[in-house]
DNA sequence: GATGAATGAGCTTTCATTCAT
DNA sequence: AATGAATGAAAGCTCATTCAT
């Protein structure tokens, strides 16, 4: 294997150590040296490959931001209503949440939570531009098909962010009276409602 | 004036000091001696008042979930339909978000995103039931008149929570086009169709 | 009552709650406000009584002092054999160890254990004259009688005191292994056996 | 030289330069600070050799009761009478009491005097086993060739370590008119006498 | 590339003492 | 005499980051 490779494959394995780490304990809570040692690497070698505990978190975020519009993006290419697109994003999300966790757990517990970390390098959305676009894309298809209301971008995806968000919130504080699987079908019906024509 | 009141009128300074700092600087990057300074009083006082930062925070919350319960039992007490409710509890939200932002911001910047200080003392939601509970009450009263359809009360309270919280959110971020006022009729509309029977 | 005496009531009253709680926990983690909560009184006013908690420590080894001395004082003015009153001066010291605590205690963990505390104002051992001199009352009689050897005094007095100190000190690290009465004939004769002519 | 062996080293040199603080200026008025300064080291690196002040004190003591206790071991090898080892091991602390005061002056200002420092960790006497092992053994072979009476171990050990300690404690104190070695003989023989069949 | 000892500013918290009332 | 709010220096400990090896 090339170097440049073994290189690119170290990446991987602290980000996503530390993806696991600053979900599970925050981003505060978690030092370098809690990474290193997971990792069984020496922190000078972690600095050798991420130059502050910031950018870390920031590239974590862009890392996982295209993940989940990866997964985003695979239902914007299936052939199906909005509805039933609306109802397919709130299962992935809400599966998500419940078998890895991490990457929504990072969105919530750090990257919403600690935004001085992000507030030179991620300005506005540009880390998670990877997965918004798919929000963007996902949307325009259906106003196009003529399926949902046209009304601006931003009130749209800010009741399907801030609805499953919170939702996974409640789940983590341990407030819901039922699994989050539950919800689905509420949920679902409730964001096709308020955005169908 | 009695002493007893004077201490509480000294303690509620603290409370709002402490609040407008958290909310613009986040929870750990505002000191104690911060907050100390900005209340020309010394640190060892601020502790005959607050036994821990954390203590604070979990004060903190109370007294502004109970602020923003106040304004909701309000609409409550109001004779109107869901639709005209639902719209003067969002543009209560933004309105407070815009013009006296640091309840608002507590609540997403440290509330929420600070858990581990808030999970020895308000376990669940309970340091936020004041707030809780108005909203429930106006879900429960809008079901009983059957203007909104009878739903669990959690896909109800995510939907409003997380997308008013999201709208802010975005806002602070400054992704936002345009001023928060503008989305106030898109997003109740949006709420109404999700919630309406 | 005279003012006089009512001050000099509340002073020892001040005493007895000080000696107590520095012996249950310590110099260190006894806070004048701890002593003053305890005696319902505002810790301004204790200041009135005593100018400073090390001058306050001081007195209360003076007070011990004297209240030990007292009871030795009482075997020195018993008609008795050195061996006879060896054995009551290591049953008073045992039986106050079990049943009155505070006060040797005070000894062990306060008076001995705190040197800078009383470095200024009972250099030597002033403020334990009260029972020293007891002490050397009583050896000098047993040494006068014939009874017990002529030797240096502190050679004799750190016998005493040494073995009985340390004896409820390992009682109060639990490790002996019967209770602290079970040790007191076995004790009396080892001292007299090593001062007897 | 190994890593290994300097980072041994530097601990062992840590130990060194604490005890002598400890034992000079007593624990609670010696700070990290100040045994950071005297080692030139930084205060964060201390913390990488022993994680907590309390536990650097737990350290210390044990490697002081080790070098007591190796010091004991040698007299129990020796051929010679009860009476003479006796007087060996009073020889031994009071010299070392004399010339290198630290360690004694560490077992009496420090382990016992701040038990609260020692309760987690060093409960009953499993810090300073090294030393009480060795007593143990010496009293037994004594108590097993017929010189010693046979009685409670603790009663014996209480002699001989309040005694011992006790004038050294007064020594410290400069209560004793006479320096510390004149009083070997008159305590070795108090010592045997007490124990003796 | 890899190591991990070293740095040191910065944090929260404590508490003897004072002093205006 | 009595109050207790107020002071502020000082402590133990943390951790992102550096750098000699």
């Amino acid at each position: 294997m090339k170097i440049a490779d073994k290189k690119a494959l170290k990446r991987e394995s602290i980000i996503q150590t530390a993806l696991q780490l600053f979900s599970t304990n925050g981003f505060h809570r978690t030092t370098i040296p809690d990474i290193a040692t997971k990792l069984q690497m020496s922190v000078g070698n972690l600095y050798n490959y991420f130059s502050s505990k910031d950018i870390l978190a920031q590239e974590i975020i862009k890392y996982t931001s295209e993940a989940l519009g990866e997964k985003i993006r695979e239902v914007n290419m299936m052939e199906a209503t909005a509805e039933e697109k609306i109802h397919q994003i709130v299962t992935i999300y809400f599966t998500m949440a419940k078998e890895k966790p991490e990457m929504i757990e990072y969105f919530l517990r750090v990257y919403l939570s600690n935004r001085e970390v992000f507030s030179d390098g991620c300005e506005g959305m540009v880390c998670v531009s990877g997965f918004i676009t798919e929000i963007m894309i996902f949307f325009d298809d259906c106003v196009s098909s003529g399926e949902l209301r046209n009304q601006d971008f931003f009130s749209a995806f800010g009741l399907f962010m801030g609805y499953l968000g919170g939702m996974v919130f409640l789940k983590g504080e341990e407030v819901l009276p039922k699994e989050i699987e539950f919800y689905i079908d509420d949920i679902s019906r409730n964001i096709y409602n308020a955005l169908k024509v």
